[in-house]
DNA sequence: CTGAAAGCGCTAACAG
DNA sequence: CTGTTAGCGCTTTCAG
């Protein structure tokens, strides 16, 4: 195997200095034209490539953001993985892809940082405060997505969980509902939490009780969690699930468990509003967290941390927008 | 900012050699038991941790492999890099990820190359010539996945293409269908013109015609193949869509555009097997790409490439099987 | 088993 | 604008 030709091999033969070669891939650096020319067809001539390794070695910055997804069995977040390194790539970055390892254990995550990541986003997965620690330690920028911690020098962005919740409540209210159901996502995630309770807070003062059950955000789960609601006595006419993967498959339990018709016996609302919400075989009423209004808000968030580690982190709530469709009971059925 | 500590910092506060602390942290160097304790606690009340751009430097290995993948709205795609993931992370290997960007272009795909991966796994997108042979002229394995090529320096692992599509084409004459439809991925994709063919192969030959429509791998665009077909004159009574992913969007249109019922009016069938083609909203008749069996001959090839680079390129068939549900017309229903 | 020395391929002052 | 000079943080001979 032939060594690859280094900046070095370049210089010789264009007869120019190594450092020559280094300012003709450097975008901002001062060079003759005349001289870029030379060594650029010197370095066609050689198949050379900068090595990006050396080259982040001194420069201690990878211009890699370390990513952890984990629930790609979700729809919302592939379609945000792809977004983000879309947008990542816009400005020079490109995502070393971590996925939530069955086991759960962050040593391997911990492993990102040895490879000197500009910064870490986290998706939808649990925020050990070790882990943080390590970060601020390091002085790489923590962003979480779709979720959020008490750790002060963490930053996160996420949809509207309060004021997408009590839209939706309001919305089911006005359509005349009075026996609620809620299916949690895990009962330690943040954002089914915080939609839970924006859920309560709009229900309850009004006298309705809320019956509960856990999906673990997981479509088998969230079955099962619908069977529990619609076999009990008292089985609620609508059903709020922490996200759309879950109301897919509470939607399925309704209309092929139980034979109820979602839209007329019963309203099924998710949250997120996912490509397959507005499948026709789900047609899911929905509260949106906008992908193409989030990516522009992490990437920023994420630019400007990088830019100043001892900035105040960033608490973005991006809003999104009610979205009726037939399966929770509309206007016109009111009643 | 204080700079993080090296290892130079650990080895002066243990009273040893920087070397000594490099041996401490490579799993298979000779070290005392004493002195590398004395090392891991200095290096833990330091917080010091191996950079790894350092060490990629001196050994050309960067143990990150690049994975470019493109559909990721496809729910095979996120099921695929999800256990790429895994696995490799098992190995001791990271992703580095790049979607396929809308603009198409491979600059960015070359970028990967700069950071020295040390293999490259194209999961469902185009290779471009130029590209296989900068990874050649780099030493760096290229490994298609759920695609071929002619280039013969590259390997690939796909499902069974000819046998699924085969497959598939048998059973729907079993089930006495006359009038068949087959909706194409992209004609540029060697994945759908192998199971075309392949379907053809079966069926033309009994005097069976196949009227066709491409689906651009895309939900909206297999929607609208799929009212072309069913719009025509003599429309099909059986439609083999290249991916489950077009075929779900084939059948929500026979079902809720045309009122056709799927598995008694006709028959869809996929390929793939994804999750959603088991819920029962689809309840897909499909051809299995076995993701659990695929994945390991994923990795074994890239690490026997990558450590014999110039070993003979794996073609490898990853056999899956023929699922039959309920949207297809079954043997009960025959006649 | 341990330390000294020599780089990996590149960027970043600093002169010229 | 260009060349020279130092390293970035680590692995790897090579002696001892």
């Amino acid at each position: 195997m032939a060594p690859l030709p280094t900046a070095y091999d370049v210089a010789t033969r264009a007869g120019v200095s190594q450092s020559a070669v280094s300012r003709a891939f450097t975008p901002g650096a001062s060079i003759a034209p005349a001289t870029r020319q030379r060594i650029e067809k010197a370095a066609a001539e050689l198949g050379y490539r900068p090595n990006n390794i050396a080259r982040s070695l001194i420069t201690r910055q990878s211009r890699i953001i370390g990513v952890v997804a984990g629930y790609l069995e979700n729809q919302f977040y592939p379609q945000l993985v792809q977004a983000l390194s879309h947008a990542f790539q816009m400005e020079g970055y490109r995502l070393l892809l971590f996925t939530n390892p069955p086991g759960g254990g962050d040593p391997v995550v911990e492993d990102m940082l040895n490879y000197r990541v500009d910064a870490v986003i986290l998706a939808s997965v649990m925020l050990s405060s070790h882990f943080a620690e390590e970060c601020r330690a390091a002085g790489i920028p923590v962003l979480l997505l779709n979720r959020k911690t008490d750790s002060p020098t963490v930053s996160s962005v996420t949809g509207d969980n309060d004021g997408g919740a009590r839209a939706i409540a309001n919305y089911l209210l006005a359509m005349g509902h009075r026996r609620f159901g809620y299916v949690a996502g895990l009962e330690s995630s943040s954002t089914s939490r915080d939609r839970e309770a924006a859920y309560r807070a709009v229900l309850e003062p009004q006298g309705m009780e809320v019956v509960r059950a856990v999906g673990h955000y997981d479509f088998a789960g969230a079955k099962m969690a619908t069977r529990a609601l619609l076999a009990s006595g008292q089985a609620p006419d609508a059903i709020f699930y922490a996200n759309d993967h879950m109301a897919m498959a509470g939607l399925e339990v309704a209309r092929f468990e139980f034979g109820l018709a979602p839209g007329r016996d019963l309203s099924i609302v998710g949250f997120d509003n996912v490509a397959a919400a507005a499948w026709s075989s789900f047609d899911l009423t929905t509260y949106s967290q906008p992908i193409d209004r989030m990516v522009p808000v992490v990437v920023r968030a994420t630019l400007e941390q990088m830019a100043s580690p001892q900035a105040e982190p960033v608490r973005a709530v991006v809003e999104g927008g009610l979205i009726v469709r037939s399966s929770s009971r509309g206007p016109s059925l009111r009643g």
